[in-house]
DNA sequence: GGTATAAATTGGAATCTTCCAAATGCAGAT
DNA sequence: ATCTGCATTTGGAAGATTCCAATTTATACC
């Protein structure tokens, strides 16, 4: 196979310009419709391919967006990586995604390949660690639009805003909930200590249980499956008047879900469970799993919405913004099939 | 912000020319070890960023691999895409994923995106359907390598190397393990009817269940979580005598499992399971899921590799590969603490 | 010190598209 | 027939890098 034809080659077999032809490219109304078929035409008959880096040299960034994930392989993020990228495929934006499997070098190393890449926006659920710092000046420095997104790391939300759910008034219904169908000793479990979205959820919770009296009990941990199912079996041991549980988020409240069966402890009924996130397996299992169900198909699209925003009409979102979320009550916390 | 620097601005800063500092980004040996210092030191003093579309036009780009997947959502693809990720990351290139979401269309249209991107190579788990067959003609047409994994659509294996597993020899360990673990009456569950990896999966099961002389029971299906749900029930209703079952996926088969126990058929024990791809999860659920277990991970970094070698030395793969599989038994056949 | 050889550096051409200002074609009006 | 205004079309320059051939500088040997 030879060469790849050029827009040259194009413009020799239709019997116009090259001017004509990039044009024609770019849907531009200034040329005659009649023209413009001819040319199409002749890129089929030529088998021609757009030379995007040719056009990106030329004109600067060109509609592709950088996504860097933390943990792609947790449910809740590939759901809401998945979405923001159909939601931009939708607005005519291609995007690169990319897990830093919570690793700040590597999340370092693959955003520095994106802007190499020529992004000409970033959107990052944010890894915690030493070396995001200077990743951030470094997106700074480069005046490029980045939304951080589920994650605060970075505290300059006027260069960098944030965007995510709203989730101690989900700390707080879950709280409620549970109270209000007879649980008795509530404990809060997973969650790695000291990160702000841990807080954040954990928050809720506490003020809910300061102001109704009862003493609160908190179990860190992993986010994951593996710890829940541990925490399931100590909690059962060790505090056994502990009759319900809000977890850090739905892999962890599955864990626990999965270590009660084990031990024979019958969620919904023994042992009550709420979760975070509503990922889609949560209402698949069973017991039903209860969730503090945060969209996040709609806050992909949002979050494309935003990006979309700022790219085209130079709209900065708002430094900080909370999407709302909604308790889901199902069998393991006294839900309708209980 | 100004202009950002070229390689000229960091030549006339470092007092070199703009060919030595082109030879110290791609790390030549034959710039002398303090001038590629002095250079680097410039281009960190002016906050250079390397323009790799201005790179690409000029050499043909290297180093962009496009990977088009089926199902992101499920956990299989999604462990392979990141593996996939990872290896290639390791080995100094970039990766662009996408989600076709099972949808011939949107993969024709994301993978010409990739292609005018300029990506180098494409992996693709593609989906089925009419507009695949135009998508890999101009594949073809381009001369771009491409790799078939996980399914086969095009049959042109010559052009689009297949890889995937050992699917017939896992249905075949499956059936074996249940029926010598007493299993009377077994059924496969899921799949859609008429795919090649349906068939796959079903023939090894088929032959062993004919060579023991059982007649077999097929249950054809989505492979989703909810219709394994609606499956276990189905089963328990109407065909009480069946006592195991092989399911297409893990997915079907956690859907079955959580099904059992919804109504009461104790997995393990009632009623023996098998899924296939061992996700992470059936090893956390209770009772434990025995799957057939493809080690998606290792199989992901072969990918990066075959893709590696296609790519730097012109080693085309070999048009199909099978890696082999491993039955892991866990207590839903059997296994150690069933 | 002078020459042969190796190492290190350099200027110019090439890559393909977009942008800009200018040119062309055409209709109706002078 | 010339001009004006408008819709189309066009040639040349620019953009940042790599590749190539050529040149300069350093090293080694007699």
């Amino acid at each position: 196979m030879g060469k790849r034809p050029t827009i040259l080659d194009v413009a020799h077999h239709a019997g116009v310009s090259k001017s004509t032809v990039s044009l024609v490219l770019q849907r531009s109304p200034l040329v005659k419709a009649q023209t413009a078929e001819l040319v199409r035409k002749s890129m089929a008959d030529l088998g021609y391919v757009y030379n995007r880096a040719a056009a990106q040299l030329r004109s600067g960034g060109v509609g592709l967006i950088g996504m860097v994930i933390n943990d792609l392989r947790n449910p809740f993020f590939t759901e809401f990586a998945i979405s923001v990228q159909m939601a931009l495929s939708a607005r005519g934006y291609a995007t690169i995604v990319s897990n830093s499997d919570e690793d700040a070098d590597l999340q370092a190393q693959v955003t520095g390949s994106m802007i190499e890449h020529g992004v000409s926006g970033l959107i990052m659920s944010p890894a915690y660690g030493d070396a995001t710092g200077a990743l951030f000046d470094r997106i700074a420095r480069g005046g490029l639009p980045c939304l951080q997104m589920l994650r605060q790391v970075d505290q300059r939300t006027d260069l960098f805003p944030f965007a995510s759910f709203d989730y101690s008034a989900g700390g707080r219904a879950a709280t409620r909930a549970l109270l209000a169908s007879g649980a008795r000793n509530i404990a809060f479990v997973g969650g790695v200590e000291g990160r702000e979205i841990t807080q954040e959820r954990l928050s809720g919770y506490l003020s809910e249980m300061r102001s109704a009296g009862r003493a609160p009990f908190v179990l860190y941990g992993r986010a994951s499956r593996a710890f829940g199912r541990d925490a399931a079996k100590v909690l059962a041991r060790e505090h056994p008047e502990i009759d319900a549980a809000i977890c850090f988020n739905d892999l962890v409240a599955l864990g626990v879900h999965s270590g009660c069966a084990e031990i024979g402890r019958r969620v919904g009924a023994d042992f009550q469970l709420i979760g975070f996130d509503d990922i889609e397996e949560s209402a698949q299992v069973y017991p039903q799993l209860s969730s503090v169900s945060c969209d996040i198909e709609s806050f992909g699209s949002y979050t494309a919405y935003l990006m979309a925003e700022w790219l085209e009409k130079g709209n900065k979102p708002a430094p900080e913004y909370r999407a709302p979320v909604r308790l889901v009550t199902r069998s393991s916390s006294g839900g309708p099939d209980r």
